[in-house]
DNA sequence: TGAATAGTGTCTGTTAGACATTATGCA
DNA sequence: TGCATAATGTCTAACAGACACTATTCA
């Protein structure tokens, strides 16, 4: 429903042009997210350019104005450019700004945070690339200096994923499509670091009831055979009404 | 700790001018809320300036870049110019851009939220102002129309509001420093719309442990007087491990 | 048969909420 | 004394987690 404005905005509107103003700098930043060899990693790349040119920064850039239809759409169109993975799971972080963080100037970015089940990548070229590389998480962030203020930024992703996992079904997206209850189980050990309990955790997946078994299909291995499951189509993120291991935080495995 | 740049990139830094390309226009929007009458009411401005000249519309302006500091700078600073209260509960809520939202072009707000207690605004001139009103909230919204977005900004940050309350401490901050639990208790169930158990209130605030008896005051009235509360100084937000009310919603009071 | 993991069952302590009861001021 | 609200107590159903047990495959 586009609105018509009256004859005397539409005036002001023609005159209007952002170039007469000082205005802070907006960039789209993204904090994506895998899990490979039972680690949580994160996609950084070597900047190309200036400032900071060479130095290892979150993937991200400029909203482009004529092909963008909101901030959602510049996220999408950076990850798929990195990753080529078209649907991921895409959340907004928090809009970072300020004076230093950015030597240009004045600066605003609108943080993302993205999550990839491993085999989503399979057939992308992130892999070792010179440019780009998946990195081991370690606490709440990385083991080397980053550009601008992203290691901020990663921090703040990891406190946010580490939290919403206690509370919600996000971590289904890390997985494959088809997974065991056993690897989500292990997936939400590794992300939370603690150990949790087979049959609490059972009983609250089958709670959230955001799950559906694959009929007939089953994980074999040396052992019993696992079912495997995957989500219900059409639902959205499932959110418990209790934090996961909300008492007493089990003694880490 | 400045960081050096090279004498590439200073030279790089030299040559650039954001005025090269073409940008977004970048704000910063304000959701005011406070309690007034026990009722949960927010604050509009009616626009002075094109687009949107004379309809109600969040407050919130641009980024000085010459003074903030940072993003939750400017939106003090633009708090204060409309109510006078400098030590708001204010958080970010969510960034919103895209090519429609301002008629000037590409736009991003960064919408933020603050939660003021009624006696804070005692001696500000916003009552009955010709330019800006707290209006009662019906619903997620209010029942004007609203320049830009705000509307949807507006819904946006009532559910996160309702959402939050229901796990955290936010609501002291509607209510004046020292408060009885049954003001308290009164304030959750307008902001919920539903009735709680006092036993059950009670409980999970002296659990939460973030407040504290204030020593010898009471509210008096025709009835048995009730002890006086306040924020324990120095803590932050508190968060429960489980949703207010989780289970089965009681019956709308 | 043993190793390994899948999957289920039982028990217990904790807790939120329903509801009832007592407490204390004022008119 | 009665009214209004504060404040606390009791009971119960639900539930998370601890732990143990059974199930099922492969080697």
């Amino acid at each position: 429903m586009p609105r018509i404005p009256s004859a005397e905005e539409a005036d002001f509107l023609r005159r209007y042009s952002i170039h007469d103003f000082d205005v802070p700098l907006t960039t789209v930043d993204l904090v994506i997210f895998t899990l490979r060899q039972e680690r949580l990693q994160v996609l950084l790349v070597r900047r190309s350019d200036h400032p900071y040119k060479g130095e290892w920064a979150l993937p991200g850039g400029f909203i482009d104005v004529r092909q963008d239809v909101d901030l959602e759409a510049t996220a999408r169109r950076k990850l798929q450019e990195k990753t080529g993975v078209v649907t991921p799971y895409l959340e907004q972080l928090q809009a970072f700004g300020g004076p230093q963080r950015d030597p240009r100037g004045w600066s605003v970015t609108l943080a993302y945070y993205a999550l990839l089940s491993a085999d989503s990548l399979q057939h992308t070229n992130t892999e070792g690339a010179d440019d780009s590389d998946w990195l081991d998480l370690e606490g709440e962030g990385v083991p080397y200096e980053l550009a601008f203020d992203h290691a901020q930024i990663l921090r703040c992703a990891v406190q946010r994923l580490r939290s919403k996992v206690a509370y919600s079904s996000l971590l289904v997206h890390l997985v494959p499509v088809e997974f065991t209850l056993s690897e989500l189980q292990r997936v939400h050990e590794q992300v939370l670091n603690r150990s949790i309990d087979k049959s609490a955790f059972r009983k609250r997946i089958r709670d959230g009831d955001f799950l559906e078994e694959v009929p007939g299909k089953m994980r074999h291995g040396s052992n019993r055979p696992a079912q495997l499951y995957r989500l219900r189509p059409e639902l959205g993120t499932h959110y418990y009404p209790r934090l996961l291991g909300g008492r007493e935080p089990n003694p880490v495995a």
